[in-house]
DNA sequence: ATGGCGTCTCACAGACGA
C-alpha cells in the first residue's frame, strides 16, 4: 500500500494534473490540502472515474482537505476533537478530515500558516498544533496499536537543513522555536516522522515559492510530512518526494510525497544536483 | 526595490499564501 499527501493548492485549477499524477503515481490513498473549494465545486469524478472513493471537506475559497482512496474509505471525520477556530467569532476552518482507508486512519491535515510571530494566525497554528496533539495522545492511550497517519502541509520546517537558507527567514514563521517545538511533542507523543530517513537533506524540499525562479533555483523548504503512530511506522519500507510534479506550466507549488508499506514500491527519490 | 507568482472572489483589487 502506498499513501501520498500533497498540497495541491486549488482542487479546480489542479484537477487535470491530480488526475494525470493518480495515473502516474499509482498510489493507494492521496490525502490533499488546499482545494480551495466548497464540497459543491470539488471535483470528485477526478477521483470516482479511475475507482477511487473521495471525501472532501470545504467551507470556502480557503484551505479545504480531502482524502481519495481505492482501498476504502470509512469512518470519515471532519475535523479533529478540541480543533479550534480563528477569527472573531472563532470559526473553525477547514483544515482537517480523516477516512480509515485499508485498516488505517489517515487524517488530512492543513496547518495553520501562523502569517508572523505576532499576528493572532501565530497563536492560533501553535493551539492548533497543541489541540492536534492532546488528541493523538489520547488516542494511542487507549489504543497503543492504532495505526495512524497524521498526513499533510505542516507549515513548519522542523530543522535547519529544511530551507535553503536560514538567514532569509530570520524572524519569520515555519521556523521559530515554538513551532519546531510544537512539532516535536507530537513526534514525541508517538507520532514518528517517516519521510526524512528516506529522503535525507541537506536541499531536500516539497515546497518552493512561485516567486523568484525558487524552483530551479533550488530555493525550497521541507514543510510536508507523514507521521505514524508506532503500529504503522513499523510498516513503512519507503518513501519518496516527487519533485518531478513541481515542474513545469501549471504545478502547485508543493510536490506529493509518497510513503510506501509493507514493501510496496516507493517513487525515486528528491536529491540536490549539485553540493557546494 | 514590499517587487516577485498563483488562485480565489458579490473580480478588474485585495486577501492569502510561506
Amino acid at each position: 500500500m502506498r499513501i501520498a499527501t500533497w498540497n495541491v493548492n486549488s482542487s479546480r485549477a489542479r484537477a487535470e494534473r491530480i488526475g494525470d499524477w493518480l495515473d502516474r503515481s499509482d498510489v493507494d490513498v492521496l490525502a490533499m490540502q488546499e482545494t480551495k473549494a466548497r464540497d459543491h465545486q470539488f471535483p470528485e469524478s477526478v477521483f470516482t472515474d479511475r475507482g477511487y472513493e473521495v471525501a472532501h471537506h470545504g467551507l470556502s475559497q480557503w484551505n479545504g482537505v480531502a482524502i481519495a482512496s481505492r482501498v476504502g474509505l470509512e469512518d470519515v471525520r471532519i475535523g479533529f476533537p478540541g480543533q479550534p477556530g480563528f477569527g472573531e467569532p472563532e470559526e473553525r476552518e477547514a483544515r482537517a478530515i480523516a477516512a480509515t482507508c485499508g485498516g488505517v486512519q489517515v487524517w488530512s491535515l492543513y496547518v495553520p500558516n501562523g502569517r508572523e510571530v505576532d499576528h493572532p494566525h501565530y497563536a492560533y497554528k501553535l493551539r492548533w498544533l497543541e489541540a492536534l496533539r492532546e488528541g493523538g495522545a489520547a488516542r494511542l492511550a487507549e489504543d497503543p496499536e492504532a495505526q495512524i497517519a497524521y498526513v499533510g502541509d505542516f507549515n513548519i520546517a522542523p530543522q535547519d537543513d529544511d530551507v535553503w537558507d536560514m538567514a532569509a527567514f530570520e524572524g519569520l514563521t515555519h521556523v521559530t522555536e515554538p513551532e519546531r517545538a510544537a512539532f516535536a511533542k507530537l513526534v514525541d507523543a508517538g507520532f514518528a516522522e517517516v519521510v526524512r530517513e528516506y529522503t535525507p537533506g541537506p536541499g531536500v524540499y516539497t515546497y518552493w515559492d512561485y516567486k523568484g525562479l525558487a524552483f530551479p533555483k533550488r530555493k525550497g523548504m521541507r514543510i510536508d510530512f507523514v507521521l505514524a503512530s508506532p503500529a504503522l511506522r513499523a510498516r513503512v519500507t519507503g518513501a519518496s518526494i516527487d519533485r518531478e510534479e513541481r515542474k513545469g506550466k501549471g504545478a502547485s507549488d508543493h510536490a506529493p510525497v509518497i510513503v510506501a508499506l509493507d514493501g510496496a514500491d516507493s517513487q525515486p527519490v528528491d536529491r540536490p544536483q549539485s553540493k557546494k
